[in-house]
DNA sequence: CCCCAGGTTCTGG
DNA sequence: CCAGAACATGGG
């Protein structure tokens, strides 16, 4: 069984498969031949692309209406035209926006993000995937169309850390172990964190060891929707200091969690994107 | 052999 | 409090 989803969108600048699924906030989707982005969204396998002005999700779940759970994900509720007018008053977010114009932010599974990116510290994009696609295999559920859902907290919490050793996840084994393990028990509640304030929430997840304040960032941004948290990774921080040497602007810091990955997308995939202030200087301004 | 990767923890001043 | 090293693993 499976629904074919058709959300239209203002502009068909406001939604790019490659750009939003393929942006180092989602690690489980795959390009397929024909462009579409095939993975797993929460427990919904699915494949995704774009049509004219319109988002397209094919998902082979038994719901018999999970529109709105895709319209939480894809964060269709978020007027993009109006925020990218004005993340575009800023020169260099002008550049940023301009490069990657397709990019949404993901409302992903809240735990699914917080193990995800546990396991992206002092590691690439490619290999988290790989860990993470490992980690799906062996520890969660199966589903349809060959695709595995993301374990739960519970089906972690009881493994030892040898049983972990499969997912080549080096030192993060234990890190994922413990948040597992609390959030099991019920000492970390995930969902409570909605209801406290945003500086409590970051302080909680950081109880978890290998939680630093980079990860609690990427979780709170990228699972809870807080668009004011701002991941500072050594790309942002490279684009920080080259890019704004006098701050970021306090304008745009209420969305800055969005300006922060239109950012890290546009200094990740284009070398020239930190390179173009130097060459200017070196103009002789 | 080196260095690096969407960091965090540990250690020595 | 703060700078450096250590941490696992795979790729260049």
């Amino acid at each position: 069984m499976s629904h074919i989803h058709r959300f239209p969108l203002p502009s068909p600048d406001d939604f790019d498969a490659q750009q939003t699924l393929d942006c180092g906030q989602a690690f489980r989707f795959q390009l397929q031949e024909d462009g579409s982005y095939a993975g797993v969204a929460g427990s919904h396998p699915c494949r995704i692309w774009q049509e004219g002005a319109a988002v397209v999700v094919e998902c082979s779940c038994n719901e018999d209406d999970c529109a709105p759970f895709w319209r939480r994900y894809l964060d269709l509720g978020r007027d993009y035209g109006a925020l990218k007018l004005i993340l575009r008053q800023d020169p260099v977010m002008e550049k940023a926006v301009s490069f990657c114009p397709g990019m949404r932010l993901l409302r992903q599974d809240e735990w699914e993000t917080l193990c995800s990116f546990i396991l992206s510290q002092n590691n690439n994009i490619k290999r988290i995937k790989g860990i993470i696609a490992t980690l799906c295999k062996e520890f969660g559920q199966k589903l349809h169309g060959g695709q595995y859902a993301f374990p739960a907290p519970r089906d972690l919490a009881g493994r030892t850390l040898g049983e972990l050793g499969v997912l080549r996840a080096g030192f993060r084994a234990k890190y994922l172990l413990d948040a597992a393990q609390k959030v099991a028990s019920g000492e970390l509640e995930l969902r409570a964190l909605y209801s406290v304030p945003l500086g409590e929430a970051k302080e909680r997840l950081m109880t978890i060891h290998g939680v630093g304040p980079k990860v609690a960032d990427c979780v709170l941004l990228y699972g809870f929707g807080k668009v004011e948290c701002i991941p500072k990774d050594v790309w942002i921080k490279r684009a920080l200091a080259i890019l704004y040497p006098g701050g970021f602007p306090a304008a745009l810091e209420a969305v800055g969690g969005l300006a922060q990955q239109y950012l890290f997308h546009y200094c990740r995939t284009c070398p020239q994107a930190l390179e173009e202030p130097r060459a200017l200087a070196g103009a002789g301004i």
